[in-house]
DNA sequence: ACGTTTTACGTAGGCCGTAAATATC
DNA sequence: GATATTTACGGCCTACGTAAAACGT
């Protein structure tokens, strides 16, 4: 099952262009990112990156799915602001006079 | 962290309109929708269904995040599909003579 | 009293970090 | 020879299923 943290390693090594890089950026080790690229180019059934342990570039494929990654991951953020925006119910003892 | 599978199992719920339907539909036991439940109420931090024991009805907030969570469940759904429809890269041994 | 949701318990699978190996420049 | 990616190993955490309890109709 194709995860969001599979897409967020995917965007982050698009735009850091390296495994090394983007493992920095999220805070985990390289091997983590390498699997996880991994088992998304499993997932997907293509090959996202081109990798020659120097050089690290997108395959056209990979181009395509960054696009509609960041696309996913933003929806997925608007589930947390629309969440957070809506109103409780009516009715809902939990959060009290949250609202003025 | 939000979760893709909280969001299916949101939207099964909800459309469902009872946890154990939802299960069925899902092949899993009550017991992990009621939790997957649980835990996303937990993370959006708000109270997604009114549910008395008999009657499961979404919260005004469950209904802005029933929206928003099918959107992001179709860009997930539409990231495999860019992947899928995306050309490999011009020169990929590993899916050899696969279009025409 | 029945049906549905929730909690408890024990188990299985996945993810990550550390460490070693491999390959490229 | 140095740097960057990949593989191996061990541990931890999470998610699930089964079983029992709680709640409302």
């Amino acid at each position: 099952m194709v995860d969001l943290r599979h897409l967020s390693t995917f965007v982050a090594v698009a735009e850091e262009g390296s495994f090394s890089g983007a493992a920095t950026r999220l805070r985990m080790a390289q091997s983590a990112v390498s699997r996880t690229i991994r088992d998304l180019e499993r997932d997907l059934g293509k090959q996202l990156f081109d990798r020659s342990t120097h050089h690290v570039a997108l395959t056209q494929a990979g181009h395509a799915t960054l696009d509609s990654a960041r696309t996913a991951l933003a929806a997925v953020d608007t589930v947390r602001l629309t969440a957070g925006d809506a109103g409780d119910c009516i009715r809902c003892p939990h959060d009290g006079a949250k609202k003025p």
